[in-house]
DNA sequence: TTGTGTGGTTGCAATATTAAACCTGATGCT
DNA sequence: AGCATCAGGTTTAATATTGCAACCACACAA
């Protein structure tokens, strides 16, 4: 009666969220991603229990996302910092900050904007291309099967 | 001892995971923006217990995210469909199915590509860009504090 | 070497998830 | 109309996860 697990799903969205679709380890990603790097640090910021940062931050190493580093201050504890990986979620993150952003009830609440560090000015939404460069919404997506290609290796095997 | 809610969060990630950030959500609007409407459609494709899909279904209507209809057959049933708000959750479905795709161990058992509907080509990453058109990574973007603009009227009453 | 901060682990109470049984109104069949 | 069945839930009870607080070990500073 475990919390049923997404891994062997085969849609990516659901592999993503098993990876770190829970209830803190985004927060905490996020947390590495504004630089963020000491337990203390993660657990201050974000006011969780310990025991559930240290699981988190366990589970997020094991999975790629995340890796330990000697202290940066000479110190003899470790940091967490991103691995490419992890560095790799930042686009969700801003989809999730733009979501909010044009759809909250009370975007008076939210604290900061994002901006480009050359300008300063805000960024603009994410957009999502087709090869030949036209903007796609929803409605102009579908999902096709994926082309065999290595797969095949399996059939011919068996 | 409450699960901790992240509703009043000044960070607009936080905030967004407030919304739909727990483990069925994401994959309840994923079905919905693939088009399955009823809820016999989602538990049978989610797998999940009938209890926790009508909790789901009944906070994803209360914030917004749904709404009900009357069933699209004449039947005297109800459907649930994304509403604008639950539309807008598309680029975060996208991020993530992106980020499968490029950092999965086994992106072999990804079943499906998206592709524009027109040419049926795979559309290409999310692009970040600044407001003159430069494409930015996560480096290439800070956080500034949000303009003050409607906020002053608090400070004003003050 | 005594004290304090960092980074955890352990134990327990509260809450959430799960599966399965049950219920109710709608639909279909005759 | 009468009966069976289906869609869409609710209830119940077992199990798992979360959250809090107390505890612990090591690093570091005086």
């Amino acid at each position: 009666m475990k919390r049923t697990s997404l891994a062997g799903d085969s849609c990516p969205v659901a592999r993503a969220l098993d990876v770190f679709g829970d209830w803190w380890s985004l927060l905490i990603i996020r947390d590495a991603s504004l630089g963020r790097r000491r337990f203390g640090e993660f657990q201050a910021s974000l006011g969780l229990a310990k025991n559930i940062l240290a699981t988190r931050l366990r589970t997020l190493v094991e999975r790629g996302i995340l890796k330990t580093v000697p202290a940066s201050d000479g110190s003899a504890y470790q940091e967490y910092v991103l691995t490419p990986k992890g560095h790799g979620i930042f686009p969700i993150l801003v989809a999730l900050r733009q979501w909010t952003e044009e759809f909250d009830e009370h975007p008076d609440e939210i604290a900061t904007v994002m901006v480009d560090r050359d300008k300063g000015k805000p960024v603009k939404k994410l957009a999502l291309l087709s090869q030949d460069g036209r903007v796609l919404g929803a409605a102009d997506t579908t999902l096709k099967p994926r082309p065999a290609a290595k797969r095949a290796r399996r059939l011919v095997t068996a």
